[in-house]
DNA sequence: GGTGAAAAGCTTCGTGT
DNA sequence: ACACGAAGCTTTTCACC
């Protein structure tokens, strides 16, 4: 993966599309003070790079009828290999978790996000799904009661 | 907000689109087995009933030059209304902070997902924002290893 | 990096089933 | 409610400055 230097432009050709990937580059090219040409070039190079990953759409959650979204620490009995892998490819199964990380500096070894339609399914999940898997020795929930921050744009002042 | 029924054509219209927002109106009716103008009329529905939400681009964190996540949990001295407010006014205005939701079920108030350049600029953010800020009485931070499972795609298998 | 033209592709109608 | 087909527009992609 190709490291690139990225200038002013770049930069606020990223924060534009982070933001709507559905701006034509003609726009785009206005917004960022170029001509159409040299901003898809830029464009093309922000891909080949490995920068801009992909587009995608975002639904409405509750529109969705998923109005739920619970936090889990799930601590495992010992961290053998093979216990990790099963844990991880059986999470990996679930498409309601929209998040999984191995953390370090708790007591337990992944953190989940889940999002789910209700209490019913939240039991379902919970005895049926997560505790059938091997090696699962506690599960910590927490409730996400309001929603403050829900983002997919990546910070650039760094890059400044 | 009105609700729409949500036949099977529109869940793989919602499928698709989720995963590649790039694709064109021609491209997914063809996938989903439609021509192109009642597909496209679909998902203008589905814009305006707001299950549908807004495309967006998606970067690479790593290559952006944020390696680092953490997960945050974060307790106040007491939850008097303005010592609330004034904390999610002060997190929204992070932008570094991918995520952030006031919990129960656990000892903390909220929980937060932060993404980071270096341990240097996780020292900064703690003792410089997160910590700064009125009312927050203890922190907890737990680092993420490994990133199993992210994910923007709501499942939408409770629809059937 | 800018400009302009050409070509390709897409969306949006109207009409018919 | 969907399929088809044509019209009109936008966008991308060159070659050249």
């Amino acid at each position: 993966m190709p490291t690139i230097k990225l200038d002013r432009i770049d930069r606020r050709i990223l924060a534009e599309i982070q933001r709507d990937s559905s701006i034509s580059n003609l726009d785009l090219a206005e917004k960022v003070g170029l001509s159409p040409s040299p901003c898809a070039r830029r464009v093309r190079q922000l891909q080949e790079a490995g920068i801009i990953d992909r587009q995608v759409t975002l639904l409405d959650q509750e529109a969705l009828g998923l109005p739920l979204t619970i936090y889990v620490q799930v601590s495992l009995t010992n961290q053998a290999t093979g216990i990790l892998e099963n844990f991880e490819r059986q999470i990996r199964g679930f498409d309601e978790v929209m998040e999984c990380a191995l953390i370090t500096g708790s007591d337990a070894d992944y953190l989940l996000k889940v999002v789910m339609p209700d209490m019913a399914y939240y039991e379902h999940f919970l005895l049926k799904k997560l505790n059938q898997i091997d090696g699962v020795a506690s599960i910590r929930t927490s409730f996400s009661l309001r929603r403050v921050v829900l983002r997919t744009e990546l910070p650039l002042g760094h890059l400044q």
